[in-house]
DNA sequence: TTGGAGTTTGACCAAATGGTCAGGATCACG
DNA sequence: CGTGATCCTGACCATTTGGTCAAACTCCAA
């Protein structure tokens, strides 16, 4: 008779059909553009029977949101202080890279939220994000103190990171408007361009750095 | 008596303020996110008074998306084929920058149409844009051929400059929330990460590059 | 099988929103 | 000044949309 935590089978099958739907309808159209009744439909549910598993629209936009955080950020927590610098960064790179291709509908779902200035996970960027980001950073700033990498901000290197792998799924429609490729191809490209260049960009020059 | 094309004087007026009203909003909340009520008021004008100027609210907005285009383009095309080729593309990540720094308003006009799959300018995309994108992904090519720079894959080039850049602009609530700078600083900081990011992965080896 | 918890739905509501329209105000020009 | 073109507005409309609710249905354990 213990009914807290107890999820019955339908709820547990039909909560994951909602996140599901919604991922694929915000994602594609954002918060605003999405409407109830999309997400319902694409859920095969009635949008009464949705409203009973979710209290409202923003709510199942904030799970959403929250509950990808986390994977997001994993590639970065990954990163590992006794790696060997240059590999570690250009994992990561790839790293994010298959992210972008595997998981394009979270990356637009962020996306989307943080173009329009992310109301609803502010809070989040400023806390858990930051304080992440730092932590790299540091991690990074002490590689090129060390002389292991090239000397460049960490920060604006981790934005840079994620910004040119992000494209690929954020950008998708204008990158795909342009190389006009058959199916995913352009990631081969994409992976072999950006493993070049920050090998070059970080691998720091052989002799005199100092 | 020329009736057509001649603009009268509150027109000029009126139209300027309502795009300029409308940049604001819809760069803010994406198209669908935007209300004409807001539009309106941000131009100071009644509804009724917006829609006897612009037909509808699609309209303003694909008015925008247009006339913004020749705007974001003109760094790309001001790429010289004559100049020194590590220099034109440092200078263009560089102007690409300062875009992001003194527009981002339209740049999050890009950023929140093509996210969703780009419906209202998908044409321009694959004509235009996508041809003036060859040609100096040609140029490129030839540059590298030529060993006056590092041979990259000169389209993933440019998408790479484009996301670094617009990153500033499409993300700044992100980056400030982690930088937390007090204004703009943080571009002279990413301006100079980005020219020596460019610059360490384009210049050729010296020496033997074959 | 039966009773109660859990699940589903049709009908409905209020607010928001894109857009219309008839008529009034204002401007520009002869 | 007068007149036609331009400009502006309040009132209004249809639709969409997030959300509610009472009633009905389903499931499952005792």
């Amino acid at each position: 008779m213990n009914r807290i935590r107890t999820k019955t089978r339908i709820q547990r099958k039909n909560t994951e059909a909602i996140l599901e739907a919604a991922l694929e309808v915000f994602s594609k159209h954002g918060f605003r553009g999405a409407t109830l009744d999309q997400i319902a439909q694409a859920a095969g549910l009635s949008k009464p029977n949705l409203l009973y598993y979710f209290p409202s629209k923003e709510d199942i936009h904030v799970h959403l949101l929250c509950g990808l955080m986390d994977v997001w950020l994993d590639p970065l927590r990954a990163m590992d202080p006794e790696g060997e610098p240059v590999e570690e960064i250009v994992a990561y790179v790839l790293r994010k890279l298959d992210m972008a291709r595997e998981l394009p509908r979270e990356s637009r779902l962020f996306a989307n939220e943080i173009v329009q200035g992310a109301p609803r996970i502010l809070d989040q960027i400023e806390g858990e994000l930051s304080d992440l980001v730092d932590e790299k950073a540091a991690l990074i700033r002490g590689w090129a103190e060390a002389g292991k990498i090239a000397p460049l901000d960490p920060h604006h290197l981790i934005f840079s990171i994620w910004a040119t792998t992000q494209h690929y799924a954020d950008f998708d429609v204008q990158v795909r408007g342009i190389l006009q490729p058959e199916g995913d191809e352009h990631f081969r490209d994409a992976a072999a361009f950006l493993e070049q260049l920050y090998r070059r960009a970080l691998t720091p020059a052989p002799g005199g750095s100092f």
